[in-house]
Order: C-alpha cells, then sequence, then structure tokens
DNA sequence: CTATTTGCAAACACTTTGCACAGCA
DNA sequence: TGCTGTGCAAAGTGTTTGCAAATAG
C-alpha cells in the first residue's frame, strides 16, 4: 500500500488521544511527558513525528504563539499578511479595531492588545499560480 | 550610570537603522546578512542582542509567524487568548469573523483564513496581580 | 579606571533524521 | 519477505551566554 491512510494502531493514534482530551495547547514536549507519567511507553521523537504528520493531514492545528522570529519597525498597532507561497510577511494598511478586544473581555480576559494575520497568495503568487495552471 | 538609557553609537543603532528601512520583516539572521553586505563588520550575536534590546524597549515589535509550537486539537476555524503572565493559551467562545477577510482581499491579497491572538491576562492572573498589590 | 559593548566559540533548546530492528501483512 | 512504525543517538537549526579584548566616558 503506497499511502499511509490511517493507522489504527500506534503511538500517533495515542498522540492524537491524548490531545483530544486537553484544551491547553500543549507543546511536543509536554504532550510527550504527559503520555509517559500515564505509562505510555514513547519516545519524543515518535511524538514529533506524530503530531507533524496529524497536523499535515489536518487532524490537528498549530498555533505560532510563542517564538516571535520576525522583527517590524513599525510598533503601532497594525495587521499582517502572511503568504503561504513564499513565506513573506506584509504590513496591511486596514484600520486597528480595539473593538474587538471588548468581546474578550466579556469572557474575563483583561486584553492588551491582539494580532490579526491572515494566510493566503500575495498578488505576486497569485500570479505565479496562476501561470502554472 | 546604572540604566543604559540609549547608546548614541554602536552596532544596536546600526541594527535599528537597517530594521526601519525595510518593510519586510526579516529575521535575525537575514537582518545580519544585508548587513554584512552592506559592509558592516557585526557578529550574529550582535545582531540577537541589538533585537532583543529594542524590542524590551518597544522600539521595534516582533512578530509570531512561522514555528508553530503549539497544538490545537480543534481544526474548526476559532480565536485564543495568549496570557502574557502564565503563558497559557485559551480557546476563545466568540464567532469567527470571515468577513476580516474581505476587507484584505480588497488590498489584493487572496485569503484562506487568518489567525486572530488576543493578549492579556487570564482571570487568574489578573486576582493573583490583585493579591500581589 | 570603570562600565559597557563586542566577537568568538561554546553552550543551549528545540526539532529532525539515519539507522537498525521489531511487528505486521 | 517487504513495508510501516519505533527508539535511540546523532545531527541540524536557531538563539543565548561566558569570557576576554576593545572601546567609551
Amino acid at each position: 500500500m503506497k499511502i499511509m491512510l490511517r493507522q489504527e494502531r500506534g503511538k500517533r493514534d495515542r498522540v492524537l488521544q491524548e490531545l483530544l482530551g486537553r484544551t491547553d495547547h500543549p507543546t511536543a514536549e509536554e504532550l510527550y511527558l504527559t503520555l509517559r507519567e500515564k505509562g505510555e511507553e514513547i519516545s519524543l521523537a515518535t511524538v514529533y513525528r506524530a503530531l507533524r504528520s496529524l497536523a499535515e493531514e489536518g487532524l490537528v492545528a498549530t498555533l505560532p504563539i510563542a517564538p516571535a522570529d520576525r522583527f517590524d519597525p513599525t510598533t503601532r498597532p497594525h495587521y499582517h499578511f502572511h503568504c503561504l507561497r513564499c513565506d513573506r510577511v506584509f504590513d496591511l494598511d486596514l484600520p486597528y479595531k480595539p473593538e474587538l478586544d471588548r468581546a474578550s473581555e466579556k469572557l474575563g480576559f483583561s486584553v492588551y492588545h491582539h494580532t490579526l494575520v491572515f494566510h493566503g497568495l500575495c498578488p505576486a503568487c497569485q500570479e505565479k499560480t496562476r501561470r502554472v495552471e
């Protein structure tokens, strides 16, 4: 069988089951540690492999939260566009919406600011994609 | 002088000047390479140190774009809250707003989806902060 | 002279990969 | 057999740090 449709057994499912049971958006290592605590014999490498494959198949989502690796000279709040094809990041000339914060404050959070990133294709990459078709 | 108010010269300013001149949200290494190409004698460690200090002082902003280190079992689009004190991430029970995409599409981008993260203090950390005061 | 800044290399933290082997079809 | 999944250790990548030399005040 060329394409792996689904593993019926295996560690990957243990990782998925563990992730499905929690709402705290764990890192790979956090999942690994919990699984070990629960007696699961699994290696960290397998957890990484499982998460990557699950994310590629769209069975789990990933969040870019912690490591802020790109720098922006503009410190006033503004929004960004991230091109999924060329990986470039663009500043957007859109009004910042402080009213968005109100909604999450109603849920009990104290909001300092928010970050909004759109993902898709930039104009240049839309053009390139069109040519290939 | 205990507190460094401002360096009037030095590599840190070269890093800042270079960053101010561009809109492509470079990584530390990209800035380093450009500076070297321009003949600046600087080390990568200094670029990292400069960026960190500039970001801490709020003179530049950072963007968490690339490395998605946290995992979420919920794949339908939804928003998140990131607590700046305890670093936990919460799912928000807020309606996803596809209409936000329309605005950036007017700017010529083709939008697949967007990510919205609120930053601030979660209820528990608001409480803790209150007690300390 | 004292404090700060810098480069270098080493250390670090996180993630991926090569390889050998175990298990199943 | 042959393929997939796994653990381990090594390698890879990105970032920080210890230290000694350089520089500024």
